[in-house]
DNA sequence: TTGTACGCGTTATCAA
DNA sequence: TTGATAACGCGTACAA
């Protein structure tokens, strides 16, 4: 005996369809009596309404989906992730919203979108959007976009990746620091930084500008832009090939925390001492970052913050109102004890 | 000119409901010009499939549920969840599946449970089991538990808590440390641990074993357990009680390495040296438990593996394979730094 | 309290 | 081979 049904229901109990539905969503317009009695028929026969069923009827779902750029398993090596989501976890639980993760489906991003049975989207940093975008209209659900290039009409949250990028990378400059090497989290574009765009863009345009500052670039002679991938085992690999190379950077400016962890990890290995022998700054500020021995200095992002003011917006656009607004948040240096003066200044 | 659908579509493409359905799920069967023309008129009028429509028609939803105890933030702020769904998250990718987060919703796991549009429930370390797996069974979908205590026909996945617990306590003991104060994830038990089921419960088995095998219990002298909430703020504050007191432990053991970097975190702020002045074990071995200063002393459980095997076992039954086995995985005693003998045995 | 229309796509079954 | 017809899944909303 499979599932049973509201009909089923119905008619064991002696009553109409709505009244079981009455039953469960609206007790105060049934007599007592037959509540009891439908409740008690439901419970005996084990039936529980579908929440497709209703979903179909009522055109709401109760869920919001993260489309994600990246698989689960990916997003949540990161501890930057984890924290993005408390923020809309917050959300969740005021709203009484589920949240679903939803990450490419057989490596299809659109894929994922038109399967996901949601009320709305978050997207965080989508790469090529273009495309995106187009198929997140279709479905006719709201978006909201997270760390990505503002696009007009749209929701939008992002945090001042540029000013952050700068602050970071003036302060190796002002240590005295000539010889840079940035670990930029991996793109599509093999390290075209030209073609940047979003996060990664931004990022860069600030290393850019804090270069200029010193008549630098980032293809002068002793700075190198490197694409890493976005996990300890980028930064593990990465320093590995910086420091097989004839020439050492003095310092590394790596796109992420989690890329700088790995780095500090790799060099300990090679018995190189941080912050005397390589200074190192990261970007988020995960909660690891200031646990660390030594304590990572890092840019600081509000990445609970981003998460919750995303959904908030999201929710309020499912609501019904419509002002889609672009927040953009600040980026804060925080020094701490990973960067010092480079060695031959000494 | 709101959401169009799959009628609008054959209307305009002159063909049938049928048809453009073909053309979304199966074009093989139409000829490759009909394709076409579906696909045109579809991109023009902005028409995709709605998921919940065809969930309702296909009974398939693409998504399996993560049945959470605590809010979303709460849960996030555990180090050891995103190990854990980075497990589910593997099992997500190769089966092409969605993952949807289901806290209580407004403070009920029940209204959670029948609201969520999933194809099977994963749930993790569930209290109220008794009502709840009642629940789950009405919903008639597939079910997994995750740290409760094992049902009979019920497929499930545990790791050795109590051995785990035992080991740590045993090595505790055989420092030569007598005064201990067990830190318990914060129950509805009040610190009644005869009460305790689950994990919660299994532990505190495992520690029993070690202090009998030295004439010792829970309710000697100088062991003491008080409950603690599972957050790092939870084991700050426990410390601060603790060491308030006028008798001090010569040991911490806490039952999560976030309440571990807690106590830690506090007793340094009191200027206390650890593990000259006390010991501290966590458990769960959580990535930055190795990268403390100094690094914790912990009871790794194989968080990822867990997810993994749990979602594993959910897809199987959601592919119809009906065999409720309970696993067990093992659990191993780390250690590293935060144990020496104590004071004043010195 | 009830009857009934409705929401939307999928999938046998069947016709051309 | 290509495509159409019609039944189906399940609960909700509105008028009666």
């Amino acid at each position: 005996m499979p599932k049973a049904n509201i009909m089923d229901i119905a008619l064991k109990a002696g009553v109409s369809k709505t009244a079981v539905s009455f039953a469960f969503n609206d007790p105060g317009r049934l007599s007592e009596a037959t509540v009891t009695k439908i409740l008690a028929v439901a419970e005996e026969m084990g039936y529980s309404p579908d929440p497709i069923a209703r979903s179909m009827s009522t055109g709401t779902t109760g869920t919001i989906g993260l489309l994600l750029p990246q698989p689960i398993p990916d997003m949540m090596r990161n501890p930057y992730f984890p924290e993005f989501i408390e923020g809309i976890g917050k959300v969740c639980t005021t709203s009484g919203l589920s949240l679903m993760l939803v990450p490419p489906l057989m490596g299809s991003v659109r894929r994922a979108i038109v399967n996901a049975a949601v009320d709305g989207f978050l997207t965080l940093g989508l790469e090529e959007h273009k495309s995106t975008m187009m198929v997140l209209r279709q479905r006719h659900v709201p978006f909201v976009t997270i760390d990505s290039d503002p696009i007009e009409g749209i929701p939008g949250v992002n945090v001042d990746d540029a000013g952050g990028a700068k602050k970071a990378m003036e302060h190796l400059l002002a240590q005295g620091h000539r010889a840079i090497h940035i670990l930029a989290i991996r793109s599509g574009k093999r390290g075209n930084y030209e073609e940047y765009v979003g996060t990664l863009g931004a990022r860069v345009q600030g290393y850019l500008q804090a270069l200029l500052e010193y008549g630098l670039s980032i293809d002068s002679r002793h700075i190198k832009l490197t694409e890493c991938e976005n996990t300890e085992k980028g930064g593990v690999d990465c320093f590995q090939k910086i420091w097989r190379a004839r020439q050492h950077p003095t310092a590394i400016l790596a796109m992420s925390d989690i890329i700088a962890i790995g780095v500090i990890k790799a060099a300990h290995a090679e018995g190189i001492q941080i912050p005397q022998d390589l200074s190192i700054i990261g970007f988020d500020d995960i909660p690891l970052a200031s646990l660390l021995t030594p304590a990572l200095t890092t840019v600081a992002q509000p990445s609970i913050q981003k998460g919750l003011l995303a959904a908030n917006t999201l929710v309020r656009m499912i609501a019904g109102s419509i002002k889609p607004v672009h927040h953009c948040l600040p980026t804060d240096l925080v020094l701490r004890k990973t960067v010092s003066v480079p060695p031959r200044a000494k």
